[in-house]
DNA sequence: CTGAGTTCATCTCAGCTTGAGAACAACATA
DNA sequence: TATGTTGTTCTCAAGCTGAGATGAACTCAG
């Protein structure tokens, strides 16, 4: 049945104050990627209460529905900035590329009560180590490597560092929207300086992706694609670590997507 | 400020009982689009009831949560079924394809009460009309055109459909992920019934994408992209509508990604 | 039944992009 | 100073794309 049953159906519930029906709570989950010592790393914090002690989750919160009330991206900002230690006005989080990943709301995801979460991702130039005077242990940069991640959105066996909640398939999701914005925008640049080389570019690309490229290709790519960077005309101050000449510098350009896209050579295997 | 007191406060917030803090409703709302006379259609319902009463608003309502809780996927399909008058078990919602599209959660975007919706995205092969026999103004496929939406995501002027709460926003949103979807999945063919033939499968890029395309080319790509489509050796009944061979069946292949992609031309335009 | 116009399917061809490799100068380090 | 590494620019073959042409199969009007 549908039509007026229905029509009437959502209007008694649309005038039903929540509080008294059906408890639904909502939550934003942040999963900021940075890159360290050429790996692609990911903003963790360690859960000191149950459920879950001890495990590793993404930093989050409830959103501030009517006191205070706060737009999403505001919450995943302010969530991101207190985990992080840092300001969002005027601070390193200013350049901090912040989308919307997905939202995530099974029943059971968490066992106290019905919550759904809006998780973001966020891209971000090195940033320094959350809260680094305070306990270490409570939240951390961690390698996404470690986290022993299956193409299923589960941990495999034997990884030390497991995630609560569903925040494992979160930070799956994550990571290969991150890998796939890549090919067809210029968020790579998000991770970088506000002046880069192309090999820091192409650094980039090769954490988030997880293999080499070739320089050559890749240079004369990420030239060709019109808005993706502009010279500064400046050159870095040294050559590589182990060699070599003095790269120039860029700047991220005005594009917002790439054509064509650089498209990820490993892609051939996954497609069906 | 983070790590220790960032901690004392999540874990206080997230004992704490939502009813009694901070109400926040959740619901599903569905852009449930098809193709009906070669055009793009989108199922809307006409509110009875204020707020916005006698204007159109997408398929949609509360979550359950606790009571009967489902999951948001569930509650799309729960929702759709519901409006569109069919049942989701064995009938045409079977070949639906259903995935998230977002959440929209600003304060004030429903002027009774915090409200977060997340929105679903459906393609549908030619469905029947909404509750045929019931009231015909209270639910109907409408032509995505007659709702003069904006690349801002709102209407034009003079639009006589006025679209409810942000659900213009939404709908944009919707449009732009079906556009971006049929260039590197195989999604068109869940506009198709099971068998289908390649000028049929160009009529759905057509419409999509509100641009003709180089049928030539087309069919060429379509032929050599892997799994995109396998023939089943038939052919149709008849040919063109005004002439022209009877054209070869396919239905839809194995592939999950399109490799390479069918980029759409205007694209260029739209980069910056 | 016939002729005109339409459509499906395939082919051709020039232009562009891609992947792989080579070359060479500039640089870091031992 | 010698050696190995790296940034940048070429070259070349292979593949893909857009635009157009062709001919057979078909619908429809007269």
């Amino acid at each position: 049945m549908a039509g007026p049953d229905e029509q009437d159906e959502r209007a008694f519930l649309e005038g039903y104050d929540p509080r008294a029906y059906d408890p639904v709570a909502v939550t934003v989950d942040v999963v900021a990627l940075t890159i360290r010592d050429g790996a692609l790393h990911v903003l963790l914090v360690r859960r000191g209460e149950p459920p879950f002690a001890g495990m590793w989750a993404l930093p989050g919160g409830f959103v501030r529905g009517v006191r205070d009330a706060e737009d999403l991206p505001e919450a995943a900002v302010r969530e991101l900035a207190e985990e992080t230690g840092v300001s969002a006005e005027g601070g390193p989080l200013e350049r901090v590329h912040l989308e919307q990943l997905g939202t995530y709301g099974a029943p059971g995801r968490d066992p106290r009560m019905r919550v759904v979460s809006v998780a973001y991702l966020a891209f971000a130039p090195e940033l320094p180590d959350p809260e680094a005077g305070g306990d270490a242990a409570d939240a951390a940069w961690t390698p996404v490597d470690a986290l022993g991640l299956t193409e299923a959105g589960d941990q495999r066996p034997g990884t030390t560092r497991r995630l609560a909640f569903d925040h494992a398939r979160i930070v799956s999701d994550g990571l290969e929207r991150a890998r796939s914005k890549l090919e067809y925008t210029p968020l790579a640049t998000a991770f970088c300086a506000p002046e880069f080389t192309i090999p820091e570019l192409r650094a980039v690309y090769e954490a988030v992706w997880g293999e080499e490229l070739h320089a050559g290709n890749f240079h004369r790519k990420v030239l060709s694609v019109p808005g993706f960077v502009e010279s500064t005309g400046g050159t870095a101050d040294r050559g590589g670590r182990r060699g070599g000449p003095r790269p120039k510098l860029y700047r991220a350009g005005d594009a917002r997507l790439l054509h064509p896209a650089l498209l990820r050579p490993s892609r051939e295997e996954e497609i069906r």
